[in-house]
DNA sequence: CTGAAAGCGCTTACAG
DNA sequence: CTGAAAGCGCTTACAG
């Protein structure tokens, strides 16, 4: 069925047709009512590219996902929810899209998406340049690109809040486990542990700055060898996200170290195992189905050419369990 | 950009233009260079709704994700990340669609998608029956509808292997703490339990049919409302995923009874943390990357009309880990 | 309030 | 090997 034999059947023509399903104003309404019936009587729907084509718009964006998000999948299950949300009031599409060499400028210049929200892009991609030439409009999540749309929570500064946790409960000796090296997330909260170190005169030591690259199993690994060793070794250890916070717990476990009477432990993010984990993870929560919400709301916004702010920082907590206490040393 | 100032620049026709780009045989060498180079020049890149208007042929699959995802997103993102990794090889794009209403057949009628993977859908869900009646093509993750192509692993004995076990450890008091009701797993693992106590004459009592909906925090709170009654309790629980055994080990370490000691638990699916739990959960593996990888696979040879298995059931393998252990009573 | 017709940017059967 | 032209199924400026 097309437009042309609904046209037909109705007995106008294919322009009333179209008016009537794009909602057009001063339509008789018997003429509306008429088209309406046959159009629910053949469950008729417009060709979706023969509609694009002539109204040269696209109501499709894209989610751009890192090429191995294998690594906090809570995350983005929590974002994805959020954009769904929003999506669903709309008649816009989602299409997913691992970021891969050249793809999103091309789905642009084929008119296959009119946005793109990219989630945690690593930093230096050169993507972002690329589109932001060609004056594509893109929205970044725990990313930060010149001036462009943003949605974040305050990186720093829950950084130094979990660090100052563990500081006012008499730790002075803190190791660090941190995330794969080109995530924004990764470079600032690593920054802010050496600043933190510095500021209060705590010893900065090379092989407490453990690399977990986000996975729990690298760092479960990473932490087991530290701790085997002869070397010294932290009385705290923040890793920089719950997934590798949960493998500092396993390897502890293993070597008979109590948490936290001997060692604590905190994370980020506050994913749904969390409070689950033995002992339940003190950690930051970071309102990921919000953030995804938000980012989604930013496109839609620019689309209908309203005014926007250009960058979200959205507030976040800390949460303190049992996994952190008192230090005895 | 469009084809026609490119044949314009070229000095040649639309038609040849568009053959080059189709990769059409019997060209002439210099004509196809010359094109190619001009198509470069600009960076041009055909229309893709023009393109997909008069070729009548939609290269998009939509991947359809219950309503309420956020239960298992491990297992969602492993599925992805095997749908990817197949689709990345073809110039199919993937649109993420969230269950509702109508809004699938909707998706076929417009053109927008040629072809459907449904990741778990519930029982009984009606646009399966819908679809079928249209002749539209659609893939079943861990689901079965009529004769329709599916992915799975054999749940049936997958189940009955992991009670076994228990078993076999000496337990025969044995609860189960369900998933959502109409997800068809949750059915039939269910169904085999009951089917496994009545085959070795256990006690089959209604208060060890535990209700977790798959979720974490609704087993944690039903188990320890089981152990803090009066009531018999069991020495082994199974539960349908590992996100409730994760509860279930939760709610047990609180009520300081030991695992494997006092009380066994089992899980199912192998999630990323399973291994990293306190103690580490024994349950059983389903290869969802694999799964997710299989159900592109399935939809690209159907679409390439050549023939295909209409079912694949893929190996599990029953994982033993410490929180599991010899019955005591 | 409605219609005839041009146009969106491609592809392809037909003709040479 | 290549071109002229019809056609894909819509939308919309123009005219009435």
């Amino acid at each position: 069925m097309n437009i042309k034999e609904i046209a037909q059947e109705c007995g106008v023509s294919t322009a009333t047709v179209s008016r009537v399903i794009n909602n057009f104003p001063h339509i008789h309404k018997k003429t509306r009512q008429n088209v309406l019936a046959v159009i629910q009587k053949y469950n008729y729907t417009p060709n979706f590219f023969a509609r694009n084509l002539s109204k040269k718009t696209v109501e499709t964006v894209a989610l751009i996902i890192p090429e191995n998000f294998s690594t906090s999948s809570y995350y983005f299950m929590e974002v994805l929810k959020g954009i769904s949300a929003e999506i669903k009031k709309t008649d816009f599409s989602l299409l997913l899209v691992s970021a891969e060499k050249d793809k999103i400028p091309k789905l642009f210049a084929e008119k296959k998406i009119c946005g793109a929200i990219f989630l945690a892009p690593p930093v230096n991609t050169p993507v972002l340049k690329t589109l932001q030439k060609n004056k594509k409009f893109f929205v970044l999540i725990n990313a930060k690109y010149k001036n462009s749309p943003r949605i974040d929570i305050n990186n720093v500064q829950a950084t130094q809040e979990i660090l100052t946790h563990l500081y006012n409960l008499g730790h002075r000796k803190i190791a660090i486990v941190m995330g794969v090296k080109n995530s924004l997330n990764a470079i600032e909260r690593l920054k802010t542990y050496k600043k933190f170190l510095l500021t209060k005169n705590l010893p900065l030591k090379k092989h407490w700055i453990l690399q977990g690259n986000f996975q729990l199993e690298t760092t479960y690994a990473v932490v087991k060898k530290l701790f085997s060793s002869k070397t010294e070794t932290p009385t705290a250890i923040f890793a920089e996200n719950d997934l590798m916070a949960a493998g500092v717990l396993k390897a502890l476990a293993e070597l008979k170290i109590p948490v936290p009477e001997k060692v604590s432990v905190a994370g980020f993010d506050n994913i749904n195992i969390s409070p689950y984990l033995n002992p339940p993870l003190t950690t930051v929560n970071q309102p990921f189905e919000k953030m995804g919400q938000m980012a989604m709301k930013i496109m839609l916004s620019f689309l209908n050419k309203e005014k926007l702010n250009r960058e979200i920082i959205l507030p976040h907590q800390i949460i303190i369990r049992q996994s952190t206490g008192k230090a005895n040393e």
